[in-house]
DNA sequence: GTGTTATTTCGTTAATTGGCGAAATAACGA
DNA sequence: TCGTTATTTCGCCAATTAACGAAATAACAC
């Protein structure tokens, strides 16, 4: 769970994700929506796969990569857990 | 936005906002559940502060931190925006 | 095989980060 | 006022990070 908060705290990333959000792209795609070398979001690419936000999957010469929904249901859950969401009251204002 | 995702970046002001998840605490005392300098807890406090997810208020000599459950909501908002959550689905698998 | 395109890996560099101890600040009680 | 306690601010340092360009890899077409 580390992984994805540390991948979720770059807002490059957090953009990547945003994008992949609405279709699956290579990663030339990607770096074309960003001033930034290619090398630079390759980089980007490895962490969110290493946090498992995203799947890569080689199609032919272009690397397709796409958002893995289910490791975002887990970072919700640590989310919500972080704070009372879901538990009782804490009876502490005032 | 950004400093949330940054402020929840880092294992130890997650572990901060867990305990601040049970009670309000004072500075020592939360100093107390780590092994790390008093020196160094304060700037975790000083980004969750700048960040909103805590408040202080002083009581006396001691400063007592609590967690703002209203900046929770804006977060989860963002995540949950982040992905697909809420949104029709994408008919993209197989 | 050679050449082309897409992407990643490598090595470097500048900026940021998280840690520390020492000094500064704030509030209290004597 | 002078201590004492609680906390923060201030350098400082080591480790990590995000960026780059150049070189390496992979898949294809010829």
């Amino acid at each position: 769970m580390n992984e994805v908060f540390q991948a979720l705290s770059d807002p490059t990333r957090r953009e990547i994700l945003r994008l992949l959000r609405q279709r699956d792209m290579s990663a030339g795609e990607i770096a074309e929506c960003f001033p930034l070398a290619n090398s630079t979001l390759s980089g980007h690419f490895k962490i969110l796969k290493h946090s498992g936000l995203i799947v890569s999957e080689r199609s032919g010469t272009t690397i397709v990569y796409s958002l893995k929904v289910s490791a975002f249901e887990g970072m919700l859950a640590a989310v919500m857990e972080l704070f009372e969401v879901d538990k009782e009251p804490k009876e502490s204002k005032k």
